[in-house]
DNA sequence: CGACTCGGTAAGTATTGAATCACATAGCGA
DNA sequence: TCGCTATGTGATTCAATACTTACCGAGTCG
């Protein structure tokens, strides 16, 4: 692997961690109805507004959410939309886990 | 939120988590040929082998690769194939930042 | 102006994660 | 059996992250 590939794997693993925390993950779930403001989704996801605020400047930073100002307020919403097919993918993910469970539970 | 829906966040972000790091991205996509073994993976990413093995552990645990035995190696490879469209996606957010920050460079 | 809400930031702490070295185990072949 | 290779695992060190508290600036409305 050359260095610029090395690289190019860094800038993605930046974009996956920014959705790779519960919080965030609720998060983006949320904003799939439509921009909120910072107050609603800390409301929402049950957690204080200066943590949801980091949270979602990490996920800004990483092109995953978009802001914008609305007086007082300022609304996220989701920047690509495939990022829900990205959650559906982990979601099949698990569903395979739970198959698999399963599965070997019927050999006790 | 329930605690319910919370624990279900928090099985998704660990299964975000372990694709969460750039060499587990390049062994992903290298697995996307095919199985293949750990010595084999190590010298692909440049990594050594006791760290590769970690992260493929890492990957096993939460789901996202498989593995099997064939005589003195280990053979992973991918469990699920949305994976790849996974990654998709997270190419598709950075091609959009790369637009825009060619649209932000036009206005210099 | 003064009080309030919303949003963000700084500092500190606690937790987690990654990489390395050294070592252990398992299977293969001479 | 002995040596070799492939793989995995502790233990350690070091860096990154998350959460909290307290505080600051911007905007709103009396």
């Amino acid at each position: 692997m050359d260095r610029q590939t090395r690289q190019l794997y860094e800038l993605k693993a930046q974009i996956v961690q920014a959705a790779a925390h519960p919080i965030r993950l609720a998060i983006i779930d949320f904003l799939s109805d439509g921009e909120q403001c910072v107050c609603d989704i800390s409301t929402h996801v049950g957690a204080k507004r200066s943590n949801v605020s980091r949270h979602l400047s990490v996920m800004l930073a990483s092109g995953i959410l978009g802001c914008r100002k609305d007086g007082l307020k300022v609304l996220y919403s989701l920047k690509t939309p495939c990022i829900l097919k990205f959650l559906n993918c982990v979601t099949d993910v698990l569903r395979q886990q739970v198959r698999q469970n399963r599965a070997v539970l019927k050999h006790l």
